[in-house]
Formats: structure tokens, C-alpha cells, sequence
RNA sequence: GGCCCGUUCGUCUAUCGGUUAGGACAUCUGGUUUUCAACCAGGCAAGAGGGGUUCGACUCCCCUACGGGCUGCCA
């Protein structure tokens, strides 16, 4: 039994997406864990871009990740590494291993690997493919290209200690001797993720947990080379509604997409973190409180589904807590991104000292800009059907004396009040009878904030000429 | 096919052998109210199935079912 291995070394962990996409919302949340892991222990959260499969990896792909990143908030330390600029170090190591003799050169050709495979299949068996150049003697090796292959342990047993998934043991003779070099002399996958991990001084992979059983493999590397073994915690994947593997077909699955839905990226942050991990009962917290409660001994081993339903309250909450500062500079962004104009003044103003009032019922931008429609919109308002039926001539006759007592009140929600109250009496009506052709004035909507605020948002001047124009 | 991982309210989860199995979202009911939202109070709702181990299992072990992953000169 070996215990989970003492750590030492500084803390570093890494976000390695393959560039063939956007950043898709899983490989968010996993560099979201990560980042979380080594921000909130003063570590250093890395980049690296796994592109050395060139026929698929686009530089658009990384830039859309990047952009992905960087709107989650999700900052990186130095620069982003490309695996395929360190193709020569992988060669490198995998020569070494050749030195050492944990690798050997094997000149199958990809025919006879797949004749032998063809073969078993045929047996009604599986057979992992056994390289008669394992133990070959060199003077015997022909001059052809080769792939150059970890000698694997036959017998016994690797063992994964993993800090989400436990104790994994997967017995030797289930994996194969897998190329770590390709006969064009580049690195596959499983070479350089480890070369890369270990020269970038990673101490804790925290990826998801499709590469579980790949875990064995690269540790058997690592070993091979006498390298010290990271932290394991491998995640599971998040699944879509009906617990399928999420996909297109239940919607949004790019981490761009939730930002042009007008999601504030805290509310984002914080429902991905909670997706699959708990620390008691805190559901809604600050990214600070985050970085200060995350561990890896809080995910769970069964993929999450996504929730929107959920996902929305908890944005809902932070829109609420933002400050106004941040909320508008985030619509600025939002409005970037999905390529809306900007809000300008004088507009722009009007907005801001509204956002008190419709910042807590709103839980997405577009959500926000609508509640706030009445700080938007210019004179003359109109009115949408459900309001301008609180616009009878009984009503029109009520605003257009309580716009002249508008005139000279101070403008502030106490005075306000005497004054509407005293209107309601007078007409010997209840409060809702006199709110509602209010708002249908001011705001030409049914649903709109309190007509207290609205008038408190909108000024003597503009609140008297709305009543204006509608008792015209 | 083989190997690996998983399975607590509809959903995210707490529980780390002894609890009336807790919280949140959703949903339902009531309240507040100036519309909508918000808010407040309350309700409904869970250990996949079967065997063990134990004085006692959601918790430990085995089997089955279901879901997922890996099994490439992809990552």
C-alpha cells in the first residue's frame, strides 16, 4: 500500500486543452479547478497548448480558449507553452529511455499491427499487440523507420493514488508497450504530456478523468526516467441534463456561448465550482471565498449534470452582489462580445443610478438591460398593450393633476409618497389603481421596479414630461 | 470483448458504522406587496437491486443492473 506522496515541491498546476475547438464548458470547469487549486495556495496556475496533432489544432482554437480563460477570469503565470515548439525534447527523452533501456525501437509497420489485431479479432479475442522487437538483438534491426516503444512491465500491478478517485490499481498486463515516438520522429500524446508536466515542474494533474486509465501508462514514464510522480486527481466529466455525455444537442456546451447569454462571469465561476464539489452547505460565495475554501478532497466521483435552472440563481445572486462599477464594466464587455453598440450618455448615466434597483431581479445582462428598459428608453414611451389598458380617461385625468403637484415637491421617495398618497385619497382610490397608469407612463410596461424608484431614477424633468406626454 | 470509474430527493450535494438522512436549485402552498422579480414561512421529495460483514449499514465487502471512460504511430 503506498500512501499519497508527501509534497514538498512548490505547488504548480496546469491546463493542457488540445486546440481542435472553442473551449468547451467541462474544460472550463477543469481549468477553473486547477487555477482554484494553485491560486488559493499561492501556486502557479500554467497554459499549455497540447497541439501536436497538426492536422486538427487551428490557431483560432487556441485564441477562442484563451478568450474562454480569460473571461472566466481565469489567469495564467508566464507564457502559454506549445507542446509542439518542445517536439525536440521529447525526442530527447524518448532517447533516453532508449539509453536506458526502458524504451526500444520496434519496426512493425502499422499493416502488421493491424494485421495482428485483425487476427485476434477473428479469434474472437483481444489481444494487445506484443512487438517481436521487445527483446530483438540490434545487430538484427533493419534499416527502416521505427517507432520507439516503452517497455512496459509485463506482471504486477500499477498503482494510481488519486486524490478524487482513491486507490486504482490497473494490472500490467492490460496495457501495452506504447509509442512514445512516432516513426516520423514526433512525440505522441503520452510522451509529451509527461515530459512537459515534469519539466514544467507540475506537482498536481488535475484533469478529467478520461485519462484515468492513460494515468498508468505515464506513470510507468516516469518511473522509466526516475521522475517524480504529481498528484493525481482526475475529475469526472459533466453531463448534460439527461445525464448523457454533454453534447450539442442539449445547447450550449462552449464557454463563449454562456458569456454571449449575458452570464456574469463571478455567477459562472462560482456555479461551475460548485458543480461536482461541496464544502458543507456554502452554495453562493465570492471567487475569494472560493479560492479560499476549494480542495481537491471536496469533488465527488460522479459526473455532475448541468442545471440551468441553478446556474441562473446563482448568477442572479451575484448580479445582486456586484458592485455597480463592475456590473457596468462587465456589460460593456458583454455587449462587446455578442457586438451590441455600447450604452453611451447620456443613457449611460441613467442606467448606472438605476442598476440598485433592478440589479437584484436580474440574473443574466440581457435580463438586466430589460429590467432596467425604463431607464433606456427615450420619450415619447410606448406603452405595450397590458399597460395601456391602466391608461383610461379616468387615470389620464388623475396623472395630469398629479403632475402639477409634482412641481414644486422635493424629490425624494418620503415626499413623493405624501404626495401620491394624498392622490389616492383623494381620488378615493387604492394605491395599485394610481401605480399602475404610473408605471404605464413611465415605463409603458406592466412589469417595471417600484414607480417610487423609477421617478427617483428618471428626475423631476423627465418623470413630469412622461406624464406629460401621456395626459396629451 | 477486456480493463477502469461511478450510482443519496427531479437536479447539485452533506453524511466519512448509530441522524426524524441535512442544505441548495426546481416545484407546490401561504404571506408581504405597487406590477414583475425579489423576499419570508411552510410542504412534497432520496440511499439502483440483491446478498453478505456487524449489536447496528447510505457508509465496509461481493454480485447484478444501469451510466461513463479507456482499449490509436488522436489528444
Amino acid at each position: 500500500m503506498t500512501a499519497p506522496m508527501p509534497h514538498s515541491r512548490p505547488i504548480v498546476t496546469r491546463f493542457a486543452p488540445s486546440p481542435t475547438g472553442y473551449l468547451h464548458i467541462g474544460g472550463g470547469r477543469t481549468a477553473l479547478f486547477n487555477w482554484l487549486y494553485a491560486r488559493g495556495r499561492g501556486g502557479k496556475f500554467l497554459l499549455r497548448i497540447e497541439d501536436t496533432d497538426r492536422e486538427r489544432s487551428t490557431p483560432e482554437a487556441t485564441a477562442a480558449i484563451l478568450r474562454g480563460l480569460t473571461w472566466l477570469g481565469l489567469d495564467w503565470d508566464g507564457d502559454v507553452v506549445s507542446q509542439f515548439d518542445r517536439k525536440d525534447r521529447h525526442a530527447e527523452v524518448a532517447h533516453q529511455m532508449l539509453a536506458r533501456g526502458t524504451a526500444y525501437k520496434c519496426f512493425a509497420t502499422t499493416e502488421e499491427i493491424a494485421a495482428f489485431r485483425a487476427e485476434a479479432e477473428a479469434r474472437g479475442s483481444y489481444a494487445l499487440f506484443q512487438s517481436p522487437w521487445r527483446d530483438a538483438d540490434p545487430a538484427t534491426y533493419p534499416d527502416l523507420p521505427y517507432v520507439i516503444r516503452m517497455r512496459a512491465p509485463r506482471t504486477g500491478e500499477t498503482v494510481i493514488q488519486d486524490m478524487v478517485q482513491g486507490r486504482v490499481v490497473i494490472k500490467n498486463d492490460t496495457l501495452d508497450d506504447m509509442i512514445c515516438l512516432r516513426s516520423d520522429g514526433t512525440p505522441t500524446y503520452m510522451l509529451a504530456v509527461v515530459v512537459d508536466d515534469h519539466d514544467m515542474h507540475v506537482s498536481h494533474v488535475i484533469r478529467g478523468d478520461d485519462h484515468l486509465n492513460n494515468a498508468a501508462r505515464q506513470q510507468m514514464i516516469y518511473q522509466a526516467m526516475d521522475w517524480e510522480i504529481p498528484v493525481w486527481a482526475h475529475i469526472p466529466l459533466i453531463h448534460g441534463p439527461d445525464g448523457k455525455k454533454l453534447s450539442k444537442r442539449h445547447g450550449a456546451t462552449g464557454v463563449e456561448e454562456y458569456q454571449a447569454m449575458g452570464y456574469p462571469a463571478a455567477g459562472m465561476r462560482n456555479y461551475l465550482t460548485r458543480l461536482g464539489w461541496a464544502k458543507g452547505d456554502a452554495e453562493i460565495f465570492t471567487t475569494a471565498e472560493s479560492l479560499n475554501m476549494f480542495d481537491l478532497d471536496g469533488i465527488g466521483r460522479a459526473p455532475a449534470r448541468l442545471d440551468f435552472k441553478k446556474l441562473e440563481n446563482t448568477c442572479g445572486h451575484h448580479m445582486a452582489m456586484m458592485e455597480d462599477d463592475d456590473l457596468m464594466r462587465e456589460l460593456d464587455a458583454y455587449l462587446i462580445a455578442v457586438a451590441q453598440p455600447q450604452i453611451i450618455e447620456p443613457a449611460r448615466a441613467t442606467l448606472k443610478s438605476a442598476l440598485y434597483c433592478v440589479k437584484e431581479r436580474a440574473k443574466t445582462f440581457p435580463d438586466l438591460l430589460d429590467k432596467a428598459h425604463f431607464a433606456l428608453s427615450q420619450r415619447p414611451i410606448e406603452c405595450d398593450e397590458a399597460s395601456a389598458k391602466a391608461l383610461d380617461s379616468v387615470s389620464r385625468g388623475i396623472l395630469k393633476i398629479l403632475t402639477l403637484q409634482l412641481q414644486n415637491v422635493n424629490w425624494t421617495k418620503a415626499d413623493l409618497e405624501v404626495i401620491l398618497n394624498a392622490a389616492c385619497a383623494a381620488n378615493e382610490i387604492g394605491f395599485g389603481k394610481l401605480a399602475a397608469p404610473l408605471r404605464a407612463a413611465l415605463a409603458g410596461r406592466s412589469a417595471a421596479p417600484s414607480v417610487f424608484d423609477m421617478m427617483l431614477v428618471l428626475g423631476r424633468d423627465e418623470t413630469i414630461a412622461r406624464l406629460a406626454d401621456i395626459s396629451a
